[in-house]
DNA sequence: AGCGCACTACGTACGGCGTACGTAACTAGG
DNA sequence: CCTAGTTACGTACGCCGTACGTAGTGCGCT
């Protein structure tokens, strides 16, 4: 019976340094910014575990003793980024707090652009990622409503910067993956839904797209976003 | 000069049946079908262009005369899926609506737990997709709020619902997916947050999980956030 | 002091992946 | 009827994650 029924397996409980051997030549904040940087510089399709290991300049084998499978790797990588957080002292505002904390997230998606698509799979809290919390709930302080209600603020706010930003890169890899421009990309996109509007089945969306004056500021799309989402969290009058 | 610059790339746009040649053995539809059994028996990392085609019963290449790459089949799946939302004429109360839109979305999610993962980054407009939408909008139709607005409304609820339902699976894939039981792995969990919270840094975070009764009603929860999301579209009285 | 063992390091190898490419069969348009 | 465009599909290439075996290393115990 028995045997190993498999590690701890939440990396972040498994201690970076076991007792016994040679000390290890990296250490896990290396591990990630080198996967860190592979995703910034050619995607998160090309952070292998190979591609990794060459990085460090170790054989690609090592770098199992560090990270037990792949999966964990992204947990370092969300990891490190969300510790490029920059904390501040709240301003006794926590609306202005929280905007300023969407926007900083936003920035960081837009620096780092595979990580909104790590963001669906994570599954626990990592280090930074507490620190993250703990400096939103400070912010909160003002703000007279339940505990379990400020996280769920939290929680809320980084769902919709999150899926805002997905869609702002989705679009945009688009136009840079393929060999046309942006305009051209755009013109298809429009022909095609310029056509599916024209069955006259959809007529609610034809009269949203035909009344759009141009193309949607994003900067002002978002701060509309976020500030419905904050007026769901004032106390009633 | 110039020639093949790589065909329409937004796969709703290039034409199902060519006109020349034999007809097709199988629609998209079909294919669709076949990586929608596979991923919800077998989860979306088994769903290989190979396996596909053997669910099919043709050869593996043939697939792409279909689908020219993957992540077009993935494009595919999500368009079949969101087939599955059920419309109704609209009660008039568009709250009442966007609850039941979103509950059926959740609904949906676990039926299929690999959605919340494709949403993020798909790009345009799938048949459905437009559909979905435009049912959202007519149920909008009492909300005196500018068309934009409504749009936002769709987008943001989607974005709120998608990661609520990423965040439930995430935890349920990650007992299942070990030879643990639930109650261990929330146990692990609970140990480690509890070592993070007793070091004193994350004051406010402790004390949210101090108060907390016990586990959080996962339906209750998902109400309460759907509210105060509509909420903020409430025009000001 | 010195032994033993837990740990690190890493090469090899296996099965599976996406898909480029070449070939054969077939059918609709001229 | 011919022929050009399409479908069908087998082969092959270069990746991927990672199981496993072996060798080296230095801490903790006796």
């Amino acid at each position: 019976m028995a045997g190993r029924a498999a590690e701890p397996e939440v990396i972040w409980a498994r201690p970076e340094r076991m007792g016994r051997g040679p000390k290890p030549a990296f250490s896990r904040a290396d591990i990630a910014a080198a996967a860190v940087r592979i995703a910034d510089a050619d995607g998160l399709e090309a952070v292998s575990m190979r591609r990794v290991a060459g990085e460090l300049g170790c054989g690609t084998m090592s770098l199992y003793n560090y990270v037990p499978r792949k999966e964990d790797l992204y947990e370092l990588m969300v990891d490190a980024v969300s510790g490029e957080h920059e904390l501040w002292e709240p301003s006794g505002d926590w609306r202005a707090d929280m905007l300023r904390v969407a926007r900083q997230t936003r920035a960081l998606m837009h620096r780092h652009p595979w990580l909104p698509r790590l963001m669906s799979g994570i599954y626990g809290f990592s280090p930074n990622a507490l620190r993250y919390v703990e400096h939103c709930l400070v912010c909160l302080d003002p703000l007279e409503v339940p505990n379990g209600a400020k996280m769920e603020l939290v929680a809320m706010l980084n769902s919709v910067v999150t899926m805002y930003v997905a869609n702002e890169l989705a679009t945009a890899e688009r136009a840079r993956s393929l060999p046309w421009s942006e305009e051209q990309e755009s013109a298809v996109r429009i022909a095609y839904l310029a056509g599916r509007m024209a069955t006259g089945r959809y007529p609610r969306m034809a009269a949203v797209f035909s009344e759009a004056p141009g193309p949607v500021d994003p900067e002002a799309a978002f701060g509309r976003m976020l500030w419905r989402l904050l007026d769901g969290f004032e106390p009633k009058s």
